[in-house]
RNA sequence: GUGGCUGUAGCUCAGUUGGUUAGAGCAUCGGUUUGUGGUACCGAGGGUCGCCGGUUCAAAUCCGGUCUGCCACCCCA
């Protein structure tokens, strides 16, 4: 208590108990490997990362938002944001050399500084997951897919969340239309990104106040844009709306990779999850192309996961031209769904065996030696560290929750045996070491 | 960053209009039980009532501040 009194844990960081620790390492396992099994490899990077470095892909603005400070030799640093910047370092300093396509994840911890609220802390951990130098719609719906896969391996399925798929590349060839470019479009973009959020009176001010002439025209496009629930609507709304015939070819190629992604992933079996939603824009101007967003059906309605593609990150942070896309995945979130669902598993330890030692010295002597022999096989032994009754024991084996309790008494020590007890059956053998090893084994 | 709510044992919570030494259940530890567990019974430890200050003879209780957590906004990599 004292301890406790005197130093608490810093706003919007976690501390991690066995029990919690169980379930983070679940968590990253299931993650592992999802990606594994698409064929994804692993890195990872420093926690500490130039300051420069986060601001030469998200603006100076971004610097409130972080846990930066001034290291002893006067650097400007920053714990890590996110692990997309590092990402696109690495890869970029070799994009000359490297094997392509590159498909990478990490798992990484993650800071920002900002006011702490359930599901939105100071560290948390994310997976991330990025196929670079490939430019195809195919790379779009690979990652997409393990983005599903990843949360169906937790036992969520199409009742429990879905997969918002939107574009970028065309809300800016509608901008263009508008005969906006350049700013004033990432702008209307912003603006858009809201739109499920605000009164349509705002949304127009907004728009206003961003300098988007026509704004009335645009955000009415925008609307009908937004309303969209498939590929063959979005087809017709453009169609209706008419256009020039560059401007009508481009959209039409972009139908085309819509077509690709779609086909792709009903291929695999997941077209059930997939939502075409315009609505989803993300706020980052790096996005280029496909945006998309792991949205949970049940509950709070929140993003479990989101990413897209970013096809001149890697170039603008010094590297070589590297089309890229990508998502990350937050474990806060997840845990929290997870949680409300009842998917996580059983926190208990699976221990093998615990080990009940009665009369002196030589029967602990010889626990001793099994414990050590059946460690060394691979088994999870625990054993009590200090002179105990038999019944004090026994409730320890129980609630340790071992398959088998070890019985070292002067009776099985003096054949040179031990007894095995089935805690869950209660039946109980006489056997030598190798007999136990190979029941625990079974 | 802005606004609102909140805080008593590890957890869930009682605590009378301010009044002796702040309680319960669960959990933990010990015992009943030096050869047989989950049940039962007995017992123990564990709190400067989030923290600081003020009012008062007297504060867990009233007032101010502060910190934390939660909710909404902002932001969202």
């Amino acid at each position: 208590m004292l301890w406790s009194a005197m130093f608490q844990t810093l706003p919007g960081f976690r501390e991690f108990y066995p029990e919690d620790c169980a379930i983070r390492n679940y968590i990253f396992g299931v993650w592992r490997q999802a990606a594994l099994r698409f064929a994804f490899q692993e890195f990872d990077g420093p926690l500490l990362e130039p300051l420069e470095l986060i601001t030469a892909k998200s603006g100076d603005e971004i610097v409130s938002q972080l846990f930066n400070f001034e290291d002893k030799g006067g650097r400007a640093v920053t714990l890590r944001p996110e692990l997309t910047p590092t990402l696109a370092r690495l890869v970029g300093a070799k994009a000359g050399s490297i094997k392509r396509p590159v498909k990478w994840f990490g798992i990484a911890e993650n800071f920002r500084y900002e006011k702490p609220q359930k599901g939105r802390l100071r560290s948390h951990y994310q997976l991330n997951a990025d196929i670079l130098g490939e430019a195809s719609p195919a790379a779009d719906a690979e990652v997409i897919a393990l983005l599903i896969s990843t949360l169906c391996a937790f036992g969520l399925g199409e009742k429990e969340f879905v997969l918002r798929l939107s574009d970028r590349d065309l809300w800016l060839l509608l901008l263009e239309q508008h005969g906006l470019t350049g700013d004033i479009a990432t702008g209307a973009l912003n603006v858009i990104d809201k739109m499920e959020r605000e009164s349509p009176e705002t949304l127009l001010k907004m728009m206003q106040d961003k300098g988007v002439p026509g704004a009335e025209a645009v955000l009415a496009d925008a609307q009908k844009l937004v309303a969209c629930t498939s590929l063959e609507a979005v087809e017709a709304f453009f169609a209706d709306r008419g256009s020039d015939v560059a401007s009508g070819t481009r959209v039409s190629a972009r139908l085309d990779q819509w077509r690709e992604v779609l086909a792709h992933l009903d291929a695999m079996g997941l077209a059930g999850f997939i939502r075409v939603d315009l609505g989803i824009v993300r706020g980052l101007a790096y996005y280029t192309g496909f945006v998309f967003e792991a949205f949970q059906t049940v509950g709070k309605g929140r993003a479990l996961a989101g990413g897209g593609r970013y096809d001149h990150l890697v170039e603008k942070l010094g590297g070589q031209p590297m089309p890229a896309v990508g998502f990350g995945m937050g474990d806060v979130t997840l845990r929290d769904l997870l949680e409300d669902c009842q998917l996580l598993p059983d926190p208990k330890p699976t221990l093998d065996g615990y080990v009940v030692v009665g009369g002196g010295e030589t029967e602990r002597r010889a626990a001793l030696h099994d414990v050590a022999a059946l460690r060394k096989q691979g088994f999870a032994i625990d054993h009590p560290l200090k002179q105990q009754g038999f019944g004090k024991q026994f409730k320890t084996a129980g609630a340790s929750g071992a398959r088998f309790a070890l019985i070292y008494g002067e009776e099985e020590v003096a054949q040179g045996k031990l007894k095995l007890r089935d805690l869950a059956k209660g039946e109980e053998v006489l056997v030598t070491l190798e007999e136990a090893a190979t029941r625990l084994g079974q």
